[in-house]
DNA sequence: GACAAACACGAGCGGTCGCTCGCATTCTTG
DNA sequence: CAAGAATGCGAGCGACCGCTCGTGTTTGTC
């Protein structure tokens, strides 16, 4: 047995393939964005790319190829950009200012690349897609858990949990408002987004902070 | 020119014929739920019905056509159930109140119908599905505008209607987070819905009632 | 019972889509 | 330059889907 049954032999990519690629992932985004996934026909995406089919088929085994690939290099991207918006964060940082930052990050990355919001919250996106967002997903869920543990480490579990998949969820939902806007509006609701999210949590980590309540606990402050 | 062009004439249906309409709704809601709009084959659906193909285009005239009447149906149902949960709110009803009972009311009707929200939010839904469910959100959102209006009189209506654009995105991500979990957890999570809603409309209208903060400003107050 | 209208069937038509295949062209290598 | 690999093409295959049509069955009316 010569060759490894498994092992796909690499083929030798000339300089004019890894071209063709760029390009075609390129016309995949852009098809996937006005389309979504399912919709887009990989002759469209030849055609945006103003190549045959056949040569589409030169470089990708099948359409849901294209999109693993794009979200392969979308995540890359992401995590090498923004990865240190998913790093865990400094209990002493002011509510505020993680939050703020966070929302800026994530925001800004989906407003640089929106065929990243199309993959992922597509309802016919294929299975290995679906993974990488379901991973994300967590990742993101247990990041804010952490945070938030780390404020109420006397919080029920389960309610940490569930108020982690809130946030996530508020911050999915103003991210929409987010992209259907431009310029000084989008600004706005982005500000607006972290209002909301500010103040969902300021109650539940706020008594840490210059706030006092009456609630006869005696938690140190800091600072 | 003995009949008019534009006058289909109305089949005089039997009551079999009410029957398998009800049959084949209630098949297309199964299926619409499962895989989506473009996703579910008419073939599938009639399968799901037990009949076949040729029967169920004996009642509709094409695919969309189906979905169309399911949702004419929905929104027939859900305007007759919770029209009251639109109308518009007493101005001195506490903000509590007033969120908690359209959450419940909405977040109730989607829960008894579920395809109601494949339906509404699939990205491939038929124009005139996505006529209705814009109507319906402006509709929504132009209550909500009233409701704050009438709350903050001196308020930029730009301001208004960005927050009221929010608060129905948040809810929207709520019902989300709230059908993908059952029993006493979903009831946890439309808790915290409410409380996602109340903290974020609080500071804007909880210089109203009770809790004076020293603004400046010298509205009259109520009560 | 006679007749027409409504209902039911399912093979199949036209069309699209993912993808293939045979062949031409361009690049790399010796 | 020659040979082989990589790239490029586009007609078209097979499968599926929305939908039709000819035919047969049930129901309502006289």
């Amino acid at each position: 047995m010569p060759d490894n049954p498994q092992k796909e032999q690499p083929r030798r990519r000339q300089a004019r393939g890894e071209r063709r690629i760029a390009q075609l992932l390129e016309a995949a985004a852009s098809v996937f964005c006005t389309t979504g996934y399912t919709a887009a026909s990989t002759n469209a995406i030849a055609r945006e790319a103003g190549v045959s089919p056949g040569t589409l088929y030169q470089f990708f085994p099948n359409k849901e190829a294209i999109a693993i690939e794009l979200g392969d290099r979308l995540m890359h991207e992401m995590r090498e950009a923004y990865g240190e918006a998913l790093a865990p964060v400094d209990p002493a940082t002011p509510l505020e200012e993680a939050v703020g930052a966070a929302v800026d990050r994530f925001i800004a990355f989906n407003c640089d690349h929106p065929v990243f919001f199309a993959l992922m919250h597509g309802p016919d996106i294929p299975g290995r897609i679906a993974e990488e967002h379901d991973a994300l997903h967590a990742t993101l869920v247990s990041r804010i858990e952490a945070l938030l543990f780390s404020l109420l480490p006397d919080a029920p579990p389960a309610d940490v949990t569930r108020t982690a998949h809130v946030c996530l969820g508020v911050y999915k939902a103003g991210l929409e408002l987010v992209l259907a806007h431009q310029g000084a509006e989008r600004d706005a609701y982005t500000r607006e987004i972290k209002n909301v999210l500010i103040r969902y949590l300021e109650p539940l980590v706020g008594d840490r902070l210059g706030a006092p309540e009456d609630t006869g606990d005696t938690t140190t402050r800091t600072a």
